[in-house]
DNA sequence: GCCCAGGTCAGCC
DNA sequence: GGCTGACATGGG
């Protein structure tokens, strides 16, 4: 590990830019703090630091990364653009006082699937140490002891019981078997590039242990398809609460998905990240289910 | 011990 | 199309 001291920093044009909560919302599992304000993580097989000594202040990485990290952080969204498009109920402007400066990464395709893949029914710091066993495990060995995100081919040859031991539970062959798809040529995750959002979002579908929450996260967060708003058990409480309120019955998947759709617009993605991000960042209190046996409203 | 987590899938109606 | 239960694991 390097110091803070020993590296060429140079400034980047981020703002806004809020890299602790990007980093922190959930999209992304393996960046690290690594001193004061300092994180380090990878980009491909290249070690990346970047440092922003105040929150929403100057970002720096080290001399020679600001095109790969422009790249990688979507430094050139318009966030303002985006946030004029965010519809102005108060749900919405709580999450973006809270998120202001977060925004969505173009993540390597594989990496992002892989990640989800093992994401399903696992907290963030799980998928976080998983993601990291599996790093140490199995992927490339790059400098000051980190290793790249193992590539499919290096996946599809890993036994089920060695996955099993970094943690996977049943996520193990699901993650495996779509590795083999990409490996034997199958499946080309870069020509999805040219699909329309529903035929690529379909074609996800198909691989083993993707389904159309998993899909949306890899659309969004690999693809850059902005509009992409996956429904995990997060937003469905925050979209039931502050949304669907006075439905009698519990909304369907598919209506949840079609009003978001229509509500938050061209920047959907956008919008649910910054939903989910905050609502997993209040206290747990203020999401307590309704205790069984007393009077939930029912009568 | 219980509950929950950035779900998916097969089997059923 | 919608609903249900099974599927692992770790932390609060």
């Amino acid at each position: 590990m390097r110091r803070p001291e020993q590296i060429a920093w140079v400034e980047l044009a981020a703002a806004p830019f809020d890299l602790e909560k990007t980093l922190a919302s959930g999209q992304v599992f393996h960046w690290e703090v690594v001193a004061p304000r300092v994180w380090r993580g990878t980009i491909h097989r290249a070690i990346i630091y970047l440092r922003q000594r105040e929150p929403g202040g100057v970002l720096e990485t080290g001399r020679g990364m600001e095109e790969l990290c422009c790249h990688y952080f979507a430094l050139d969204h318009p966030l303002e653009e985006i946030y004029a498009t965010f519809p102005p109920d108060a749900a919405m402007q709580e999450a973006l006082a809270f998120c202001r400066g977060v925004r969505i990464l173009r993540q390597p395709l594989w990496e992002c699937l892989a990640t989800f893949i093992t994401s399903a029914m696992k907290q963030v710091s799980h998928i976080t140490a998983i993601s990291h066993r599996l790093r140490q495990r199995f992927g490339s060995p790059l400098a000051e002891g980190l290793h790249a995100y193992p590539t499919p081919e290096q996946l599809a040859r890993v036994s089920e019981a060695d996955l099993r031991a970094c943690g996977l539970g049943f996520r193990a062959l699901n993650l495996r078997e779509t590795a083999r798809l990409l490996a034997d040529g199958d499946v080309d995750l870069e020509r999805f590039r040219q699909l329309d959002d529903e035929t690529a979002l379909q074609r996800l579908c198909l691989l083993p242990g993707v389904g159309p929450k998993i899909a949306n996260c890899v659309l969004l967060f690999g693809y850059e398809r902005v509009r992409a708003f996956p429904i995990d058990v997060w937003i469905e409480r925050v979209l039931r609460r502050y949304y669907f309120s006075e439905a009698g019955r519990r909304p369907t998947l598919r209506q949840l998905q079609e009003f978001a759709a229509e509500h938050f617009g061209p920047y959907g993605g956008y919008a649910q990240q910054y939903l989910f991000h905050h609502a997993r960042s209040q206290p747990r209190s203020l999401w307590a289910k309704p205790k069984k046996g007393v009077s939930s409203g029912r009568s």
